[in-house]
This record gives structure tokens, C-alpha cells and sequence, in this order.
DNA sequence: GGGTGTGAAGGGATTCACAGCA
DNA sequence: TGCTGTGAATCCCTTCACACCC
């Protein structure tokens, strides 16, 4: 296994595994094996074996994973270890939640620069972030932010997207629903919850009446 | 075409379809074709014919597709047409900007009862909804709700998870970290942002050195 | 002409089954 | 014995190419 390109639904999981293994630290357990990694993360055994070998041999046969080992692995190959600094852009309801939340940290995110264009906003301080007007983002430049959040309306998606590009912004992280048109360099990561909320009612116990569609 | 299976992915794309159709329909278009719509989607033309082709012949040949037909056809598909009725469990930061966000209501979907345990959080009224205290959760029966939105830490979240079962919910969209077990017949959605954002590193521009990796 | 609908081909990910090693 | 690591087989989805129809 030599210069193997990694599947993308690789990459997917290893979050997936990453949240299993704090878990399993957590409650003290210094080896896992691949089974127990499934009853936590519900991905079968052989799929999490496959996945794992693609970054060379990291178990021990006959015994499984070591569990700090392997999460301090998978950290390294998703660049998690370490802290990066994010600028949020819109602190509506769900920025203010952002701002708020706690859980970025342990995935070595921290927002640390916040900007929205109410005037009742700017100035606040949440979280020890204090809101900065939107007009002054291009002075994001010199503090060496990549990440950006976007939590503004549809409407003014694209045009903040590429102010945060002029910024030096590299990587997004979008909550608007559209599609950001930007150079191929930026990667963009698209959250919007309302279409994985558009799902539920497909998958729901109804299914079972018309799940299949007799055509023609 | 007949009784053919749907294959996942085609759904999990048919929400962007309908976002796409609803912009063209704002934007006052009555037809569309499966070029233009991938312009908004950035799907693939002939993915899209194909994802559609399953559930019957629904354009034009040579014209393209009605875009009200084919957004309300899509609707009936994953059953967003009528309005469903959902329950809130959690009114933290995220639950309160689920409370006031309205995008929602255009999915069909409105939340009509709210629970917290904090007895600062409840008597609040938030967009309509009044907070109710978490222990009442289970009188939820008798107003036929069948959606559950889960917001409340990780650790309390299985636990609410069941009394939701039990108060005749079958569909659940669940923020906490973790996997719910539940009954088969509950269908679950998991949303964990921090998941998402994992990936972000990994696909930023430094990519470029690491993608591969050199085994053993 | 122009754009859909769809079998067939191609590509990738999942699953299997077992060799290999502590 | 127990559990990993991995080629091979399988399955499913994507992509192609073109027949078909407005």
C-alpha cells in the first residue's frame, strides 16, 4: 500500500472515528478494537479495518488499537491537532449560537473575530469576541485568519464569501443556503440544515407505503 | 422503469433540486432545463436526468422541465407538501436560533412545542412557542406530533430521545454528538456541525502536501 | 435543433474471506 | 485464539452515448 489515494468517504468517517475514540478515552480504555470502535460509531468492523489501513498498519493483531495512538493519528491526518483561528461573518441567531458554543475547541477551531453590518450588533462582546463592522473585514488580512464562517442571509452570501477570499480566507464554512462561486483554491464546506431536515419525512415509517415507484 | 429501487443518493440530492427549482420560480422562470438547473445545483446535467428518470418521465424533450410541476412533484416525492408538526427538546443557544429561524416553514415544517429543564428557560415564549418544563414531555401524546428536534447536551440526549419515542414521535432530528438508539421504525437525522467542520483542514489548500500518504 | 430518457459501460466503494501475526 | 490487514468479488452509483421525441 504505497501512494494509495484515500476515498473521500474515507475521509468522511474518520470523524466519526476521531468523536469514538475521545469517547472511549474518556471513559478510560486504552485499546479498542475494531468491533467495540463499531458498537460506538455503528460502521462496520471491515469498514473501519479498510479505512484504517489506507494510513498503514496501526492496530496490533490479536489485540486491536491503541486509542490514544490511533485518535492522535487521525488528528494528525485531518489537521485537527493544534488550534485555527476562524472569523464568523453574521451574527444572527445562529452566529450568536456559534459564538456561543463550546465544541469547536476540541476540534481546534477558534472563532476569533466576528462582524455583522447591525449597528445594534457591532460593538457587543459575546464570548469574549467583540462585533466588528462588516465594512472592516478587508483588515482581516494581516491577522492571518484561513477559516470563515458564514452565517449571514442568502442574499449576502456570496458577496461576504469573497471578501473573506480578498481577506485570506482559504476555507469556508457556509451556512447559506446557495452554492458560493469561488475561486477553485478555497475549499467550501456547505451546511444547511433545512436540507437534511428535507429528508426526515421521506425516510419516515410512511416510507413503507410508497417507497418504491411503479413507473410508466 | 418499473418498481425500481431509488438509490439514496438520488434523494439526498433531491432537496438541492428543490431549493434550485424554488430560486428559478422566484426568479419567474416556468421552464427549466437539466443544464440550467445544474448551473444552480452544480450537479451534473445527466445526473440530474438520471435522478428524475426514476420517478417517470417528467420533462420535455426538447424543452426542458416545468419548473412548478417538477418542484411540486419533488415535494409530493419526499412528502414536503402539507405541513408537519415538531417538537423542541433544548432551548440553548442552538434550540433558541432553531425556534426563531423561519426557513422552516418553507420545508413544511413548524415547531409548535418547545421543553427545557433550566426553570429560567421555561414560561419564555419564543416566537410563538412556550417554553414547556421537559417533565411535561410526555403529555405530548395527545397533540399527535410526530417530529422531534433534538438540542439538549450529549448526555441527556438518548434519554430524551426515548421519551420522544414514547410520546409517538417517529422522525428525529438530533444536534447532540452522538449515535441514538432507538427502535427500528424511528428514523433519525443526525446533525453534528463540528463533524462537518473536521473536514475542513483537511481539504484547505495545505492538502496539497499530504493528500497522499507513503506507506509502511 | 434541442433537450430528455435510459440501457450499457465504467468507476469506486463496500463487503467478503482469509492470510498473517501477536 | 483473536483481531488486524488486504486482495478479490460484489454491489451500487456515476457517466456515457445515443435513441427518441417536442
Amino acid at each position: 500500500m504505497r501512494y494509495h489515494k484515500i476515498p473521500d468517504e474515507t475521509v468522511k468517517r474518520l470523524p466519526l472515528y476521531w468523536r469514538a475514540l475521545k469517547f472511549m478515552s474518556a471513559q478510560g480504555e486504552t485499546h479498542i478494537s475494531s468491533q467495540k470502535l463499531s458498537d460506538i460509531s455503528h460502521i462496520n468492523p471491515w469498514q473501519i479495518r479498510k479505512d484504517l489501513s489506507y494510513f498503514g498498519a496501526l492496530g496490533v493483531r490479536g489485540i486491536g488499537y491503541k486509542t490514544k495512538k490511533l485518535s492522535e493519528k487521525i488528528g494528525d491526518i485531518l489537521r485537527l491537532n493544534g488550534t485555527q483561528k476562524a472569523a464568523l461573518v453574521g451574527v444572527g441567531n445562529l452566529g450568536q449560537a456559534l459564538l456561543k458554543y463550546s465544541g469547536f475547541k476540541s476540534y481546534g477551531l477558534e472563532i476569533i473575530a466576528a462582524f455583522d453590518k447591525n449597528h445594534k450588533t457591532i460593538g457587543k462582546t459575546i464570548n469574549q469576541v467583540t462585533i466588528d463592522n462588516i465594512s472592516k473585514l478587508r483588515e482581516l488580512k494581516r491577522s492571518k485568519i484561513h477559516i470563515g464562517i458564514i452565517t449571514v442571509p442568502e442574499a449576502e452570501a456570496q458577496e461576504v464569501a469573497v471578501e473573506l477570499v480578498n481577506a485570506g480566507v482559504c476555507g469556508i464554512l457556509n451556512f447559506a443556503p446557495l452554492y458560493l462561486d469561488l475561486p477553485k483554491n478555497v475549499t467550501v464546506i456547505n451546511i444547511d440544515i433545512a436540507l437534511d431536515l428535507a429528508l426526515l419525512p421521506y425516510y419516515m415509517p410512511a416510507k413503507l407505503v410508497a417507497r418504491r415507484y411503479i413507473g410508466k
